[in-house]
RNA sequence: GACCUGGUAGCUCAGCUGGUAGAGCAUCUCCCUUUUAAGGAGAGGGUCCAGGGUUCGAACCCCUGCCAGGUCACCA
């Protein structure tokens, strides 16, 4: 281990060291009874009450201020931060001033864990703190945290802002930056919300496939994969569309699930490779119930998040109460360009994409053409919830033909923010309209597009044993959770978000300078590791004067050792 | 994938037209029984992302690469 190690690293494994020297364990096996959070005592602390007289908590020091005979540090538990009070001979009993001198002032660092036994008090300055008069360390840190501080008029000093070591270390991250918890905390609460909304209608949360052999449900690049026993590929999942539909054909009512899709494609801002969705499949229900459902499970899921059915996203102030505006796509495209494209021939959706400045190809056909008009020129303008229905049907091959007009699909798209949050049909159940659907994508797949669906029998002959009209409805929780905790990116609301794999240093070979002759010896031990030394010279194969330069140029760089034994002089690389 | 910006101490950042590195906090030493981002005084700490090039001399200029962020494209 030839570990490069910072001045303050060292200083720890130092303390470490002396603590165990001591007679202290730095890692104790036994429980520590905790009898209180420090959010709990800062909230309920009253001083005439004489509450809180015997505490017992637990935490991270984040902070120390020594003064002489006594101390004041910070500790910080999962709940928050407050006070604590340390003087010497409190907590130490009689002469024996070790515990304070030598434990607490020099061997306990920011970061440790420890535990402190005393009772609550306010100090003159006002401050609730706790007066320790029992302290045992529960976990040595053997890294310094970056020190964030906050003064009196809340302007964050030493802020640790930069992303990459925020998203790589999260765990630093949640510890020193106030309200990365929280962010977690609002996600988990809107999925509770969610869960408890079709719970209490007694729709079921079911689970299905991850690994797919076939990858259905959506249009997107799937991550392929293979099974070893089987020898077959398998993918992972873009969708659970096709599967929780099986179980409406299987006799349920209702079914969901929250779910970890992939898809292989561009990540940014609001695309993660692994992201999570809520799909949901009821019986005897259509598209106009799914708007008022999806309505009224937003309000829900606001309110848990924030106790208010409005969000503040960036600039926007968004209003989540229902009921939202609907409007059919065309209607959306003729508010923002003029354009009336109903009944127009794909010739004329053409022209008019091109009057528009689009860019248009000829394998664009006029589902696509309409699609690309309401993506550039309409999509963004939606600020607050707005469902978009009627979309055209080469756009939508999962879905039921609208029922007063056989171009268009039942179809809405929920847009907040200018960006899809939610998508939902009156889901296709007529089996054979469904094999012709699934035949279209296959043409396109011919065509050139590599995300058309595959077609999958096995759903098909389940549609064939007859599904109950459905409706259903995709929504994506990280962009849910991104509008609802007003964070910029889906790295903010994603613990650990998919980065290039970071690279650690290999310690071998690194600032040294070799030269040709070091280099050539170096090189054969680099395979060897420990060989003999006079084939390790023969294969070295250099003058009698390079290899003695060579061999004790590698000495003194300490990357190789010369071992005399009683078999023999050996060379081993040092690691 | 294209373009833009950035990578300097544990953290946040300075570093001018190139002259061989600086601050605050953290760390270490000493002094001090109630201090509020920070008690006082002093000290140590750096492959300036990596590799090449230009130059007497490069953190700085040029080239290549790596990583990240942003914008766009692709994509729901």
């Amino acid at each position: 281990m030839s570990l490069q190690l910072s001045e303050q690293e060292i200083v720890r494994r130092e303390a470490l060291d002396k603590m165990r020297a001591l007679g202290i364990n730095p890692y104790p096996a036994e429980k520590f009874d905790v009898n209180a959070t420090t959010k709990e005592v800062l909230a309920n602390f009253d001083k005439d009450k004489l509450n809180f007289q015997e505490v017992s908590i637990a935490g991270r020091m984040m902070s120390k201020r020594i003064m002489g005979k006594a101390s004041f540090a910070e500790i910080q538990d999962s709940t928050g931060r407050m006070q604590v009070y340390i003087a010497r001979d409190e907590i130490c009993d009689g002469e024996d001033k070790m515990m304070y001198n030598d434990v607490f002032k020099k061997l306990v660092d920011i970061g440790d864990f420890v535990g402190l036994k005393g009772y609550v008090f306010v100090t003159q300055v006002g401050e609730t703190s706790l007066y320790v008069n029992d302290f045992k360390v529960l976990s040595k840190s053997l890294r310094p945290l970056p020190i964030v501080k906050t003064d009196a008029d809340g302007n964050v000093h030493d802020a640790f802002t930069d992303p990459e070591l925020r998203y790589r270390q999260r765990y630093v991250d949640l510890i020193v930056n106030d309200g990365v918890k929280e962010t977690f905390i609002k996600r988990n609460r809107i999925m509770n919300a969610m869960r408890k909304f079709f719970n209490d209608k007694g729709y079921l949360e079911v689970e299905t496939p991850i690994l797919q052999p076939i990858p259905g449900g959506a249009a997107a690049r799937p991550f392929m994969t293979h099974h070893n026993a089987l020898d077959i590929p398998l993918y992972l999942r873009v969708a659970n569309e096709l599967y929780l539909k099986r179980l409406i054909v299987g006799g349920f009512d209702g079914v969901y699930e929250f779910a970890k899709d992939f898809r292989n494609e561009g990540m940014d801002r609001t695309h993660n490779p692994e992201f999570t969705v809520m799909e949901i499949y009821v019986a005897y229900k259509d598209y106009h119930w799914m708007m008022d459902f999806t309505e009224k499970m937003l309000e829900t899921a606001s309110m848990a998040a924030n106790g208010s059915t409005k969000a503040t996203i960036g600039e926007n102030e968004v209003e989540f109460k229902a009921p939202y505006a609907r409007i059919p796509m065309l209607t959306a495209i003729k508010d923002h360009t003029g354009y009336d494209l109903n009944g127009k021939s794909e010739a004329e959706v053409r022209e008019a994409a091109l009057a528009l400045g689009l860019e248009v190809d000829e394998s664009m056909g006029k589902g696509k053409l309409i699609d690309e008009i309401f993506g550039e020129k309409c999509e963004h303008n939606y600020i607050q919830p707005t469902f978009i229905t009627d979309y055209p049907v080469e756009m939508s091959p999962l879905c039921k033909k609208h029922r007063d007009d056989d171009s268009l699909t039942e179809r809405f798209e929920l847009f907040v923010n200018g960006k899809e949050l939610a998508n939902a049909y009156t889901e296709l159940n007529d089996p054979i309209d469904q094999r012709e659907r699934f035949e279209e994508q296959m043409k396109l797949s011919e065509k050139g597009d590599d995300e058309a669906m595959f077609i999958d029998q096995d759903f098909l002959r389940a549609l064939e044993y007859g599904m109950p009209p459905t409706s259903g409805m995709g929504i994506g929780i990280d962009r849910l959770c991104m509008f609802l905790t007003n964070s910029p990116s889906i790295q903010d609301v994603l613990f650990f978000p998919q980065m290039r794999p970071e690279k650690f240093d290999a310690p071998i070979q690194k600032t040294l300078e070799l030269n040709d002759n070091e280099k050539a010896i170096f090189d054969i031990l680099k395979v060897r590791e420990r060989i003999e030394i006079s084939e390790l010279k023969e294969l070295a194969g250099l003058s009698g004067k390079g290899w003695d330069k060579g061999i004790k140029g590698l000495s003194k760089h300490g990357v190789a050792k010369v071992e005399k034994t009683e078999a023999g002089v050996f060379v081993g690389v040092i690691g």
